[in-house]
RNA sequence: GCGCGGUUAGCUCAGUGGUAGAGCAUUGCCUUCACACGGCAGGGGUCGCAGGUUCGAAACCUGCACCGCGCACCA
C-alpha cells in the first residue's frame, strides 16, 4: 500500500472511481436478482437545464438513499432521465436563434423547421446536466436512461390521451383560462402564481340613459377593458341600486364621435358585494373569470378587446388598439378624466396573476382549450390520509389533501410546437367550415360594437350567435361543467393518425409537459409492456422532490399510478427543503447568488459538497446556504484523510483480531461509541433525518474519534520518533513494523473502527470512503461482491449485539471511566491555562488518585496533559498556593516551582467557589420546596438529593483548600 | 380571509417536561512527530411577548406580536 498524500486531492480520486464504477457496471439494476428490490426515479431535470444546488441537495439525497440501499443487500434501480420541458425549452430556442439573427420569430421557421432545431440544441445541450450528476456522485443506472419525448415514452402519452379521452375525462371547450400574453399559450391553474401588486383604484362615472344626470359610480382597477363591458351589476338587494336593475348606462369606451355610445343593461346579481369598493360592478365578461361567470348568467355578449400578446384590438377603439394594456390603460384613464367621468384615483394593493414561466401578468381569457378532469382522485386523497403512503415532513399531506380536496379540471393544451402533439385529427372540411364560423362571430361581435347590431335583440338569440361552438367536439353543460364527448363523427382521437390522414388535420397544440411527467415512474420502466424492469421495481420506493412541485408532479403521478397501474406510484414521498442564500432569498440568475456547484466541486470536492449540504439540510427545512457548509465539509474530508494517514504510518498488519484480554479502557469506550454511532445513524436515515445523521457522523470522528481517541492510542502505540524518522520511513513503505501485542491490539480497534465509519460514511461520502477503504487495505480480504470491489457493497454496519459486547467488556462501567479521564485531562488544561504556561511547554503534574490508576490510564494522562511527567502520589503534600483541581480520577496538582502566585490562585479557587455555590443554591432551592419534594417522582428528586451531595462534597474540598492559601 | 411553518448564543440551527447545546464567527495560547482545511482552553443566551397547566416549562395549552410559505380572493 502507497503512503497516502498529505492532503486530499478529490479531483482526480473522483474521477478515477466513478470510471471504474461504471465500467464495472456497479449501478446497473438486475431484475433477476434474488435480492429484495429498492426503487427510485430521479425528478427528470429539464433537459437543457444546468446542475444548482437545488439538483445538489435533491440528488445526493436519492444517491444516500440508493447507496445504503445497496449496502443493506438490496437489489436498486436508480433511474434517471430529463424531461422536455415544453415552455422553458422552446423560450430558450427561440430566444437564442433570435440573438444569433437566425430569425425574428419562430413563424420564420415553421413549425417542422423550428422543431429540428429544439430537437438540435437538445442534442447538443441536452446531455450536461446528466455528466454533471455524474460529477456529484450520483449511482444511477445510466443504462436506463430516459428522456419525457422518447418514442416510447410518447406513445405513453398518447396512449393515455386517448384512455382519458374515451373515458370521458378529456373534452375541449371554450372557457376561461390563463393565458399568457408573453409565451402565447394557455397556462393551468398552478403555473399562475399572485402577486401583490401596488395599482390604482379608478373611480369612474357612469350615466343612466333612462334617467338623465343620474350617474351611478363604478370602480375598477382595469379602465382599459371598459370597452369590453357589456353590462353594470349591481346586489338585487342592495337598497341603494335596486331601483336601476333592468335600465341602461352608457359605455363611455370606446370613444365614439357624436357621443354615440353603446348602451349596456344594468344587471342584479348576487355576486356584487355592496361592501366592496361603490357597490356598482362593471361585468368584462371576456377579461375576468368572475364576470364571465355573471355574464353566463345573464347571457351578455363576450367583447375580447385584446389580441393574444396582451396589445389592444379593434374592439378597444381608435386610441387605443395597438397599445400595450399597461398603456391603454394609461390612455384609457385619460379619456376618462377628459370626458369629466373619473371621480377619483387612490393607491391600491391587489393580487395579480402573474405567469410562472414569463413572469408577466396572465390575461383571462376565453378560448378554446382541452380540458381533463383528474382521474383516481379518491384513492389518490385516501393513500395519504390513511398513511398507507408517507410524507415526510407529514404537513405536506394536509396541503396536499386541500389541494386535491379542490381541484379543477385541468387545462392540459398548450399553444406550443415542443411538446407532445395532441393525438386529435379533425376532419378537413369540418374544420373550414368552423373557421367560418368563427369568422362570423367575429364579424358579429364588431358589429355589435360599432353599432350595427342592436343590443334590444333578444339576449338568448345573440348568445346564441356569440357563443356558438368554434369547433364543435366537446360539449359543456349549462353551468360550465363538462359532460362527455358526444360527437366523435368528424375527429379522431387515436395513438395513431387516421387511415387517411391527407384528409385530416392534426391538432396543432401540444399537451402540458405534466401530461407527460406524471407518468414518470412508469413509463420510464417499459409500461404498458409488462417488462422485468417494471414488474421488479413498480412501485417504487421513495420519491425525493421539492414541495414546490408537490401539485404540479407529485399528486399528478400519484393519481396516474392508480389509474394505469392500480398502484401508487411510491411508498415514501421526502419533501426537501428549497434553497436560498445566507440573506434567505431564493436562488436566481438575476440576483446572482446562485453559486455553480461544478465550481464549488472543483474547489473543495464532490464529497465536501455533497456531506456540506446535507449538514445543514434539516428535515423539511428551507436551506440557507453558505459556502462554509462546503468548506467544513472539506474540512472534514482532510480530517478523516489525515487520520487515515495516521493509521497507516504505524503498519502492522490490516484489521487484525482484536484481543479482548489487551483492550484499554480507551479501546473499549470506543467501541461504545462507535456502536452508538451505528445506531444514531441508522435510526437517523431510517427516518430520512439526513442532517442528523451526517451531525453524528461528524461529532462521532471528529469529536470521538480523532480528538479523543486517536490522541490516548498515542500513548499505547508508544514513540514514533521524530517527524523526519517518520517521513523517511515513509519512503521504504509498505514495511511491517516490529510491533508489541498492545500496539499491534490498538491498531486493530482503529482498523475496526475505521472500516465501520467508511461504511457509515459512504453514502454521503462516497469518493473517499472508496479511495480510503482500498488505501487501508480493507478490501482484501472480502468478498468481491461484498466490498472486495468496492466499498458499495460492503455491509451496512450492524448495532453490537449483547454477545459481542460482553466478550469485549463494553459496559457502562468502561464507558464511565473514560470519561472520568477525560474530564480529568480537560480539568488538568484549565489548570495550564489559568497558571499562563504555553501550550507547548512540558510540565510537571501530580495527581493524587482517588483509586488505583491502571499504568496505561496514567500514560494517557501524560500524553494528553501534554506532562513532562506525571507523578501519581496518594500522600502527595503540595507547597502552599500549588493549583490543583478536583478531578475525577482524583486532586490534580500543577506544581510550579518557584512560580507560585497566592493570589492568582485565590482568585482562581474564588471562582470556582462562587460557580459551585451558585449550583448548590439552585439545586437546594428545588430540594427545599415541600411541593417538589412531594410531587415529583422518588426518581428525581433522588437524583437531586445526590447533586446536592456532590455540590457540596466539591464546595467543602475547595474551601479546605482556599483556607490552606 | 383560511391553513401551515418559524421566533433558542453575533449568524445558521438542534433540543418536546427535570443541571441550556452544535457548527460557523469571536478571544487567548500553540506550527507538539496524522491534520493550521489543525490542536487546546475560553467568552457569549432573562429560549419573541403575556397568561395558563404542572412540584417543575425553551418544551404542553390559550392569546398576541413579528417573519416566511401555501391556498382562496372583491371589481
Amino acid at each position: 500500500m502507497a503512503e497516502i498524500p498529505k492532503t486530499y486531492e478529490p479531483t482526480a480520486i473522483e474521477e478515477k472511481w466513478y470510471a471504474q464504477w461504471l465500467a464495472d457496471g456497479e449501478f446497473t439494476a438486475h431484475p433477476n436478482s434474488q435480492k429484495p428490490a429498492y426503487s427510485i426515479v430521479i425528478p427528470p431535470p429539464n433537459v437543457t437545464g444546468v446542475l444548482t444546488l437545488g439538483h445538489v441537495l435533491n440528488n445526493t439525497i436519492q444517491d444516500i438513499l440508493a447507496r445504503r440501499a445497496r449496502m443493506l443487500g438490496k437489489e436498486v434501480l436508480w433511474l434517471p432521465g430529463t424531461d422536455h420541458a415544453g415552455i422553458a425549452t422552446q423560450t430558450v430556442v427561440e430566444r437564442t436563434l433570435k440573438k444569433s439573427g437566425a430569425i425574428r420569430h419562430r413563424d420564420d421557421l415553421g413549425r417542422d423547421a423550428f422543431l429540428e432545431k429544439v430537437w438540435e440544441w437538445k442534442e447538443k445541450h441536452g446531455g450536461i446536466i446528466i455528466q454533471q450528476l455524474k460529477k456529484l456522485g450520483c449511482s444511477c443506472d445510466w443504462s436506463r436512461e430516459r428522456f419525457t419525448m422518447d418514442a416510447a415514452y410518447s406513445a405513453c402519452v398518447s396512449r393515455v390521451f386517448v384512455d382519458l379521452y374515451k373515458k370521458g375525462l378529456i373534452y375541449r371547450g371554450k372557457r376561461m383560462v390563463n393565458w399568457c400574453p408573453a409565451s402565447l399559450t394557455a397556462l393551468s391553474d398552478e403555473e399562475v402564481i399572485m402577486k401583490p401588486q401596488n395599482g390604482t383604484m379608478y373611480h369612474f362615472k357612469i350615466a343612466v340613459a333612462e334617467e338623465p344626470l343620474t350617474f351611478l359610480t363604478v370602480a375598477t382597477t382595469r379602465p382599459e377593458t371598459i370597452p369590453g363591458d357589456t353590462a353594470i351589476a349591481v346586489n338585487p338587494s342592495d337598497p341603494r341600486y335596486a331601483r336601476f336593475i333592468g335600465k341602461h348606462a352608457i359605455r363611455p369606451l370606446p370613444l365614439h364621435l357624436f357621443g354615440e355610445q353603446k348602451l349596456i343593461p344594468i344587471i342584479g346579481d348576487t355576486a356584487v358585494d355592496f361592501e366592496f369598493g361603490t357597490g356598482v360592478l362593471k361585468v368584462t365578461p371576456a377579461h375576468d373569470k368572475a364576470d364571465f361567470e355573471i355574464g353566463q348568467r345573464h347571457r351578455l355578449p363576450v367583447i375580447d378587446v385584446m389580441n393574444s400578446n396582451g396589445t389592444m384590438n379593434a374592439h378597444a377603439g381608435e386610441s387605443l388598439a395597438g397599445l400595450d394594456r399597461f398603456e391603454a390603460r394609461k390612455v384609457a384613464v385619460e379619456h376618462l378624466r377628459e370626458l369629466g367621468f373619473l371621480v377619483k384615483e387612490e393607491p391600491y394593493q391587489n393580487n395579480v396573476g402573474y405567469s410562472e414561466r414569463a413572469d408577466v401578468p396572465v390575461e383571462p381569457r376565453l378560448s378554446e382549450q382541452w380540458f381533463l378532469k383528474y382521474p383516481s382522485v379518491k384513492q389518490a386523497r385516501a393513500v395519504v390520509a390513511d398513511g398507507t403512503m408517507k410524507f415526510h415532513p407529514e404537513r405536506w399531506a394536509k396541503v396536499y389533501d386541500h389541494w386535491l380536496g379542490g381541484i379543477q379540471d385541468w387545462c392540459i393544451s398548450r399553444q406550443l410546437w415542443w411538446g407532445h402533439r395532441i393525438p386529435v385529427w379533425y376532419r378537413r372540411e369540418k374544420l373550414d367550415a368552423a373557421i367560418e364560423a368563427s369568422v362570423a362571430d367575429e364579424m358579429l361581435e364588431t358589429a355589435l360594437d360599432a353599432g350595427e347590431a342592436d343590443l334590444a335583440i333578444p339576449r338568448q338569440e345573440l348568445s346564441v350567435k356569440i357563443h356558438g361552438p368554434v369547433v364543435p367536439l366537446g360539449v359543456q353543460d349549462a353551468g360550465g361543467e363538462s359532460v362527455a364527448q358526444t360527437s366523435t363523427a368528424d375527429i379522431h382521437v387515436g395513438v395513431e393518425p387516421p387511415e387517411d390522414v391527407e384528409n385530416w388535420t392534426q391538432d396543432p397544440d401540444v399537451l402540458d409537459t405534466w401530461f407527460s411527467s406524471w407518468l414518470w415512474p412508469f413509463a420510464t420502466m417499459g409500461w404498458p409492456e409488462k417488462t422485468q424492469t417494471l414488474a421488479r421495481f413498480y412501485p417504487t420506493t421513495d420519491l425525493v422532490t421539492g414541495p414546490d412541485i408537490i401539485f404540479f408532479w407529485v399528486a399528478r403521478m400519484i393519481m396516474a399510478g392508480f389509474e394505469w397501474t392500480g398502484e401508487p406510484p411510491f411508498k415514501n414521498v421526502y419533501f426537501t427543503g428549497i434553497i436560498r442564500d445566507k440573506q434567505g432569498r431564493k436562488m436566481s440568475k438575476s440576483l446572482g447568488n446562485s453559486p455553480d456547484p461544478l465550481d464549488l466541486i472543483a474547489g473543495f470536492g464532490a464529497d465536501a459538497l455533497r456531506f456540506g449540504v446535507m449538514r445543514s439540510a434539516p428535515l423539511g427545512v428551507d436551506i440557507l446556504f453558505d459556502e462554509k457548509n462546503v468548506e467544513l465539509g472539506r474540512n472534514f474530508c482532510t480530517k478523516l484523510w489525515n487520520a487515515t494517514r495516521f493509521r497507516q504510518m504505524h503498519g502492522g498488519e490490516t484489521e487484525a483480531e482484536i484481543d479482548p484480554a489487551l483492550l484499554t479502557s480507551d479501546d473499549r469506550w470506543i467501541l461504545l461509541r462507535l456502536d452508538g454511532a451505528i445506531r444514531e445513524v441508522t435510526l437517523a436515515l431510517e427516518e430520512y433525518r439526513f442532517s442528523d445523521a451526517a451531525n453524528a457522523l461528524y461529532r462521532f470522528f471528529w469529536g470521538e474519534f480523532c480528538d479523543w481517541y486517536l490522541e490516548a492510542a498515542k500513548a499505547a502505540l508508544g514513540n514514533l520518533g521524530s517527524k523526519e524518522d517518520a517521513s523517511e520511513s515513509a519512503v521504504e513503505l509498505p514495511k511491517i513494523h516490529v510491533l508489541n501485542p498492545a500496539s499491534a491490539n490498538t491498531l486493530a480497534v482503529i482498523d475496526f473502527t475505521l472500516a465501520h465509519t467508511l461504511r457509515l460514511m459512504h453514502p454521503f461520502m462516497p469518493f473517499i470512503t472508496e479511495e480510503l477503504w482500498h488505501a487501508l487495505g480493507f478490501h482484501d480480504d472480502m468478498p468481491a461482491d461484498q466490498g472486495g470491489r468496492t466499498i458499495m457493497f460492503a455491509h451496512w454496519p450492524a448495532p453490537f449485539d449483547d454477545d459481542f459486547k460482553i466478550h469485549y467488556g463494553l459496559t457502562p462501567e468502561a464507558d464511565a471511566a473514560a470519561l472520568a479521564k477525560h474530564d480529568t485531562v480537560t480539568l488538568g488544561r484549565g489548570l495550564r491555562r489559568d497558571s499562563g504556561i504555553a501550550a507547548n511547554k512540558r510540565v510537571r503534574f501530580v495527581l493524587k488518585p482517588a483509586a488505583e490508576l491502571p499504568a496505561h490510564d496514567a500514560a494517557v494522562l501524560k500524553i494528553l496533559l501534554h506532562a513532562e511527567t506525571l507523578d501519581l502520589d496518594p500522600n502527595y503534600l503540595p507547597p502552599r498556593a500549588t493549583p490543583v483541581a478536583l478531578a475525577p480520577l482524583g486532586e490534580l496538582f500543577l506544581p510550579l516551582e518557584g512560580l507560585i502566585d497566592v493570589e492568582a490562585e485565590r482568585e482562581r479557587i474564588g471562582k470556582e467557589i462562587a460557580k459551585v455555590e451558585q449550583e448548590l443554591t439552585k439545586v437546594r432551592a428545588k430540594l427545599g420546596s415541600e411541593t417538589f419534594v412531594s410531587g415529583a417522582p422518588a426518581k428525581v428528586v433522588e437524583e437531586h438529593r445526590k447533586r446536592e451531595i456532590d455540590w457540596q462534597e466539591r464546595l467543602s474540598q475547595l474551601q479546605r483548600i482556599s483556607a490552606d492559601l
